[in-house]
RNA sequence: CGGGGUGUGGCGCAGUUGGUAGCGCGCGCGGUUUGGGACCGUGAGGCCGAAGGUUCGAGUCCUUUCACCCCGACCA
């Protein structure tokens, strides 16, 4: 892409209304728009990196033999009232409508309900069993006070996914490849070093949950760390996992983290109230298992953005970037070389954002660091003179030189 | 929802004891520039969040209201 054909501008300032860094560095390089008070649009440069966060979680979960769907956005009032998840009172962050005919109806801010209804027409034998889905859907949730940015909106895109099983025994066993699935994800992403597996309140079937903590100050999370033996436990449960494990408190070290990601075991307590059943081998109806599991895709980028970023902007590992490489052209020689490669690259499969304005050339550094693009090709006067290219790591500030010739090896 | 703060061109800000708005960035045009957000000249753009009130006169004072941010409580 061109950066004269793109719509977006950088700003030197962040509007004064936006504290969290995320929010500060998304909107001056121009990802992200602000609608409202937590509510943000997703513009050229943030789509690509919400699809691109999306594709590596859409693999890992392919990987573990999920199904991708999409639900709805509308939901039926009687289907939450099974559980007793219509009131506002068990629920305090619904959105409510009416169709024309005045039929109430929700916004969905999650999709357990509603997706264990529609289960109960493909679900009728054990043979159907066991059976994962999930979507990217973005949730509606009428929160009392948005805040940090993209970190807590009332408006979000989540991967929810909801496996069904047999027994409590296949339903653990998917738990925990799930557990590995979304370890592969924040490894991916970039923050997987940082992304602790961690105990959490549990509910009404199971003593703990559990959470995926990224460490970030402006998460909204403490948790308690075991770096000797990698176990997290969320400040809201400290007192009892302390007890159920066996360690002492003082070898904890109190970290703040942002929740990125919540799986839980709801064992068979939702599926009874919904009415859900399977006929087992010996002809018995029986209750399944079910397990929930959320990765909170933008709060991810939201993270991600505090995280990987500098005093120049963002930084973006090359698994989520919106390009991988911008390109400078500096000169006239350099423009007409550069179109040239932009052309190259393109063909090549390289993800290019090629700054192809007539601006000075400081303007187009400073643009591409905030933008947080991994590599900056630059192709200059005297670079053609020369017959090479200087490519520069937006992570580490390193230059090296390249040239026509090996660029695609270098790039591709 | 309790406490605190802020609303003035696209963005960042100033505006004195009330006298009908100004600066920087950005933007248009002309010229000079061209390896770290150039410079000179020139121009466009706001009735000051909204409504009501006080006053001869309100961005400045009063009332109401809306929005946004932060802390707390709550949550993926």
């Amino acid at each position: 892409m061109r950066v004269t054909k793109l719509f977006t501008k950088t700003l030197r300032d962040a509007p004064s209304d936006e504290v969290a860094k995320n929010a500060q560095l998304l909107i001056r390089a121009g990802f992200v728009y602000k609608e409202m008070a937590g509510v943000y649009a997703y513009l050229p440069l943030g789509i690509r990196v919400v699809e691109k966060i999306k594709q590596v979680v859409r693999e890992e979960m392919n990987a573990i033999d999920s199904n991708e769907l999409i639900m709805t956005g509308l939901q039926r009032k009687e289907i939450w009232e099974k559980t007793g998840r219509w009131s506002d009172e068990a629920v305090d962050i619904w959105f409510k409508t009416k169709l024309k005919d005045e039929t109430e109806v929700g916004l969905g801010w999650s999709h357990e309900e509603p997706i264990v209804e529609m289960m109960k027409q493909y679900v009728q034998s054990y043979k159907d069993l066991p059976s994962s889905l999930y979507q990217f859907q973005t949730k509606l949730r009428n929160e009392i006070r948005a805040k940090s940015g993209i970190m807590r909106g009332r408006e979000f895109v989540m991967k929810d996914m909801y496996s069904f099983h047999a027994t409590a025994e296949d339903l653990a066993d998917y738990y925990e490849q799930t557990i590995e699935a979304y370890k592969r994800v924040y490894d991916r992403l970039g923050i997987g070093e940082d992304t602790y597996v961690t105990f959490a309140s549990g509910g009404a079937f199971t003593k703990f949950s559990h959470e995926f903590q990224t460490i970030c100050e402006a998460g909204e999370d403490i948790i308690y760390l075991h770096r000797e033996k990698n176990i997290a436990i969320n400040e809201e449960v400290i007192d009892d996992a302390v007890k159920e494990l066996g360690i002492a408190r003082d070898e904890l070290e109190k970290i703040k983290t942002a929740e990125t990601g919540n799986i839980f075991n709801f064992g068979t307590q939702k599926t009874d109230e919904m009415g859900l059943y399977y006929t087992a081998e010996d002809g018995t109806k029986q209750s399944l298992h079910i397990g929930s599991y959320g990765i909170g895709v933008t709060r991810a980028m939201g993270v991600i953005a505090e995280k990987l970023s500098d005093d120049k902007g963002l930084v973006w590992p090359k698994a989520i970037a919106p390009f991988q490489v911008y390109l400078v052209s500096i000169g006239q020689k350099g423009q007409a070389e550069a179109d040239k490669v932009y052309e190259e690259l393109t063909k090549a499969g390289v993800e290019v954002l090629y700054d192809d304005r007539d601006e000075r050339p400081g303007a187009k550094f400073a643009d591409a660091e905030l933008m947080g693009i991994p590599l900056r090709l630059t192709v200059s006067d005297r670079g053609v003179e020369a017959g090479q290219f200087e490519l520069t790591d937006r992570a580490t500030g390193e230059t090296k030189a390249v040239t026509r010739a090996n660029l695609i090896d270098e790039l591709a």
